[in-house]
DNA sequence: ACATCCGCGTGACATCTGTCACATCGGTGC
DNA sequence: GCACCGATGTGACAGATGTCACGCGGATGT
């Protein structure tokens, strides 16, 4: 704990974001980045290959979302400790990531001077948890939905019919039919877009 | 041009981002950034209060959108160049800060080593659009919805009925089913949903 | 064993949505 | 002045959507 240095590895989409993060944690004097990469899916081998203690993990990548890639990276290199790092604070991502082992969960409105201590202390063995989020998290619960359901309104997205569903799905219009009216009870919606809306919203989908 | 500072202003509402991008850039020795906000309303005030010469702004931001407040810092700070840097590459958001008269429009996926330089570009009087984004703007067009069409696809969005939609514009029903259905046809869609997708995509909301 | 839940389906029904034709009124362009 | 367009409205109609009741089979829990 000396003066060991953490090496550190960087996932975010977005170039500008992950330059200019690893810019400035690499002023740290105890803080390595050993890997950068901007997709999901490359960011087992970029562990595998570098090492790292920490991974910082944005939610939203492209090939594989951040906290598929952090359960990924518990089973292929347990070792290594997870932060998270999103835009959206969603209660159900919060959620996803505690169920993929995170060690840390942390919105992008964190001020930037924090950032360095976070990382320490997640390294330390701490857990770092946004503690708004975890509130709405609490209060929200956990997704209402059944896989089906999730299926069907993650379909409706893209604001097909119910016969595009079915195709999609390979289900039959009724069901398709059913399977939104529970999803719209369930989530107190009142038309199949809001219901969309308001999953989306709850990182339900 | 030998060896001014370049003062700048940096607007992004997300704090982590915010912060690192200062740091980034505040270590180029011709780069100093003078004000900081999170919101696209405070965006003036510090203009005005700390007398940049390149302010780089997000186009997502509470309070105000960074288009808007470009076009309002082009009318009451004519002489600050401003850049626009969005995380969305929307062909109307270019168009749109085009018209508010930006001097440069790039997406966060460009590579953090060339912003500073493009930072310098910008105040040395260059225009810097990001070349993929402006041949999907031309290829895109302009949005062909009126502007009561707008209105009710962003009403449209949250996911409510034409009833909700007609209280909220003060319209009647049938009026509003007229304008979502011109704009269904317009846009190419099949449903609302998919228009209010489309529009959005396109940045035409 | 029995209840419960989920996946999947059908059929019926009321309501909502999307389209079309048509009408009025106020601008704008030529 | 006249044509055109956008904003607004009405009425009618076909098709989509949302709800409900009900069915069956499989898994899970007590």
């Amino acid at each position: 704990m000396t003066d060991r240095t953490i090496r550190l590895l960087l996932a975010d989409d977005q170039a500008l974001v992950r330059g200019a993060l690893a810019t400035m944690l690499g002023l740290e004097s105890d803080i390595e980045v050993v890997a950068e990469v901007g997709r999901g899916d490359e960011v087992v081998a970029a562990a595998l290959g570098t090492n790292p203690d920490v991974a910082l993990l944005d939610v939203e990548m492209p090939g594989l979302d951040g906290i598929t890639a952090a359960a990924d990276l518990r089973e292929r290199a347990p070792g290594i400790r997870v932060l998270m790092v999103t835009t959206f604070g969603r209660p159900g991502y919060l959620r996803r990531a505690m169920k993929a082992g995170v060690a840390g969960f942390v919105v992008k409105d964190t001020p930037a001077k924090r950032l360095a201590a976070i990382v320490r202390d997640i390294d330390a063995g701490m857990r770092v948890i946004d503690p708004e989020l975890a509130a709405e998290s609490l209060a929200s619960g956990d997704s209402p939905l059944t896989e089906r359901e999730t299926d069907v309104l993650t379909s409706a997205q893209s604001g097909g019919t119910n016969a595009d569903i079915a195709r999609e799905l390979h289900l039959s219009e009724g069901t398709v039919r059913n399977y939104l009216s529970s999803a719209i009870g369930k989530t107190g919606a009142r038309t199949r877009a809001e219901a969309v809306r308001i999953a989306v919203e709850n990182g339900w989908l």
